[in-house]
DNA sequence: CGTTGACTTGAACGATATCAAACAGGGTGG
DNA sequence: CCACCCTGTTTGATATCGTTCAAGTCAACG
């Protein structure tokens, strides 16, 4: 038990995760149902409509959410890092498929036990809730870019949105706050698929952009914000 | 207090808002703070990024939930119908703006006093939760259809979900459940707001679906499908 | 009737997709 | 160490779908 407590004290995205919001006792708690799993990219944490059986905060890496049409046409619903929380409490099967896309670490509970510990821990379901409304919000973000930017403002608004979301989790390569400097966690067909595009046109806007001298590349993956008021502005405003 | 629990027993959404799940003296003590507010089609409930004072169950009519750009590009990114609930329990405010599309009747509840009642009212706050989920699986269902459907598999995805909603709050027209008939909601124009496009490829959508007699137009508002089976099949398939 | 606003229809244009080829980096086997 | 793929990415040429711009229709209403 005391050694529950410490994994997690030392845990990297304890303060952030959903359990940031528990006691030092219901943490305990949760510890003592928690197992580890380190998963490579590429593999698939959840099937499209199957059951789900355990659910789990991302300790590090990155995870997909995508759905399909018939045909095989395919959109990233969802894009979820370090601290975020995966499976949806008190629903039996999931209506997408969860996916890694690099490395990640996941902190897993089994289901039955997560959900009683969801019932007896005062606030627990508050902050799951809560979380909830925070996907929501991001998803409906996400429809505005979906439904009504340009390609160019898409990609735009996916690097800042990486560039955020990594550098809230400590990930980014530089320190120079104006000149951001990280990873893209995903290929460039992931972010076609995330962005509603083709892999040729986001790798052209890309280009575009490193022209432009907006951003600069390193190899294909490591990417410098080299002039973050154009981006921002390119976000919502596509220039000529 | 009789008088209120009476109200709510002849709500016509009663069992299937968020309220369903309460106990009968529980929807006394929510009737208790509830007020009616009938509004007429084209009334603000939100600003967006403004403050929210109350919650609200729609009993009937239909409310949209959009986003705009700064240079005025609209995205619906929901749309309530009867027995939804509006507002964001324990947030300040809202991220969109909310406003009414048809005639609505709102049961609204202060926002304080409403979230009081969460605290007390044991198994409230889950019930409000499952309604997040459903309402997350909703956007991200949209978000696979903005980023990756046709003009006219929107359309037709459009066209059905209504008729489903339509359908399961009894307002249909026609009897016939292989041939549904129903007023649309929505205007041209918010249609186009809905799914990402403009104005004029959705009327033309329309007209074709109406040439190809998977459709019938009385007026410009009152659609009946004939053909349920096509129209199912160009929602994932355009045919050339 | 004439006006207004919502919708439809047509023609031309343009952004993004599609098709096709070249390119780059990383691993493998020789 | 090099030749060879293999896969992911970039770049180019063309096609297509949906937008844009512009009329035209229609019903409601004063």
């Amino acid at each position: 038990m005391a050694e529950h407590l410490l994994r997690c004290d030392s845990c990297a995205v304890r303060h952030r995760a959903v359990c940031g919001a528990l006691e030092r006792d219901e943490v305990a708690r949760l510890s003592a149902i928690a197992h580890h799993k380190l998963l490579p990219p590429g593999q698939v944490i959840l099937h499209d409509n199957a059951e789900m059986h355990y659910f789990a905060n991302i300790v590090s890496g990155v995870v997909k959410l995508t759905k399909t049409l018939a045909d095989g046409r395919q959109q990233i619903v969802g894009l979820q890092f370090a601290s975020d929380f995966l499976g949806r409490p008190f629903r039996a099967n999931s209506p997408y498929h969860a996916e890694t896309v690099t490395d990640v670490h996941l902190c897993t509970y089994d289901k039955g036990q997560f959900e009683r510990l969801v019932k007896e821990i005062e606030g627990f379901e508050h902050r799951l809730f809560q979380n909830t409304l925070d996907e929501l919000d991001s998803a409906r973000e996400w429809m505005l870019l979906l439904g009504r930017k340009s390609a160019g403002e898409k990609v735009a608004s996916f690097l800042l949105m990486v560039a955020r979301r990594m550098e809230s989790i400590g990930c980014k390569v530089s320190d120079d706050p104006e000149r951001p400097r990280f990873n893209l966690p995903l290929s460039r067909a992931e972010i076609a698929d995330f962005l509603g595009l083709t892999i040729e046109t986001v790798s052209r806007q890309i280009s575009r952009m490193k022209v432009d001298k907006i951003i600069a590349l390193e190899g294909t993956r490591t990417i410098s914000i080299l002039d973050m008021q154009r981006l921002m502005a390119a976000m919502e405003q596509e220039r000529d």
